[in-house]
DNA sequence: CAGTGGTCTAGACCACCTT
DNA sequence: AGGTGGTCTAGACCACTGC
């Protein structure tokens, strides 16, 4: 539709290709743009796409470079770090399914004041929820929302994915997230649901997530045994910073 | 030095200020671009430094608005999420030290070579590194690099730091890094080196870390005690994606 | 010094939200 | 329909690289 994103697309394919070598420098960007037809400044448009998504390097005076080993970075095609809810994290063929430990509304801790930027008085949801893959415990989650910013959960939401629910019956768009990920020795509740012994490591992320206008609204912590879970992440180098 | 930073650094002084409130909208672009005395290109280019820092969110059709909470995001100032190397985590304040456990070269590992990109016949460093924050210790690192990629390494530069040597004497640029963070129980070497029992857990960062073309320069894992080292990462939103 | 990419302009048109 | 932001242009000048 937009032609910057066009030629981004029509330039990836080129470097997928082989066309474009790794290592080797593009055709000029007055070249390009004759190409296609357009202005210089859409050209960079394009550009800028490719190397936020670590495709190209640029060296002003010189030229734009292929990066080497990019088969790699694009294989990662996790949109940005693992997205949110361990419900997008596995395709079709497994079965995601919750188990309810707790549920219930109360008044938020001042951590959960802290986290969320609510007073004593707004209520929220308390939910400690075991994830199972295909029958197996995964992860065992305690999440915290406010009851003002998501309105309308219950036991029916939190058995499919409240990351659903948010986008398709809220229409609410999912912004940035602040994450802290740490290891633990588990606590009683570790042993009982995640199966695991008082030596097994826990691997916890914490992660404070928001809505695109920069409102707060959920604050969970997702805790594995250290043997059923990783986090990964790419971090892009810093293009136009 | 470049107008749209100057105007985008401004701006940011406004929100911080509150002359721009939190949740409101700021100026259409229109008047911005003539209090600028610019074009309202260079007032998107300024407005796109807002918008990846997380400051600013835009809707077409209505305008531009300020995030809440954006106090809490511009309080880490950690440049791209805990940028590389325990150097630069700790200010002047504390004293970084390195004791170098083991260091040679040899052909790399199956892992390396997969990872580093190199083949068999290509040597590469193994390095291991106690390292210690204020004579305590702090993390044990294991650093797999390429001696083609970053000749030179001695035991002078291991006591200071790798990235000093590799930016200011080799004059290469770190880009981007890949890492996978996970929870593991502690090895014989821990328990000797980071003072830990049986039963504490190590957080582990395995990371792969690029230069600015693509070149993989250092495979490395760092092991510290469970309640010695968290990790912390700001994911953005994906506003031009 | 020539050639490259980076920035900037002044205006145009389009897509979208709001009424 | 009016107003907003998103895209695009054709050309200009500046900053940097590399011979």
């Amino acid at each position: 539709m937009t032609k910057y994103i066009d030629i981004a697309t029509t330039l990836k394919q080129r470097i997928n290709s082989g066309q474009y070598k790794a290592g080797t420098s593009l055709p000029q960007q007055k070249t390009l743009a004759k190409e296609f037809n357009t202005s210089r400044m859409t050209i960079q448009k394009a550009l800028d796409v490719l190397d936020n998504e670590g495709l190209i390097y640029r060296v002003q005076g010189s030229g734009i470079y292929v990066k080497k080993n990019i088969n790699f970075l694009t294989d990662m095609k996790i949109p940005g770090n693992q997205y949110f809810g361990a419900t997008h994290l596995f395709g079709k063929s497994h079965h995601v399914k919750s188990k309810i430990i707790t549920f219930n509304i109360s008044n938020p801790t001042k951590e959960a004041q802290n986290a969320l930027k609510v007073t004593y008085d707004q209520a929220v949801y308390n939910i400690v929820r075991l994830r199972l893959v295909d029958d197996i415990s995964y992860a065992l989650e305690y999440t915290t929302m406010p009851t003002q910013v998501i309105p309308g959960i219950n036991q029916e939401v939190l058995l499919d994915s409240i990351y659903n629910y948010i986008q398709n019956n809220l229409n609410l768009t999912i912004g940035s997230a602040y994450r802290t990920i740490s290891a633990d020795k588990p606590d009683q509740l570790d042993q009982q649901y995640l199966n695991c012994l008082p030596v097994d490591p826990i691997l916890q992320v914490q992660q404070i997530v928001y809505l695109d206008d920069g409102v707060a609204f959920e604050f969970s912590r997702t805790r594995q045994r250290f043997d059923k879970g990783k986090y990964t992440i790419f971090e892009a180098g810093h293009p136009n910073l």
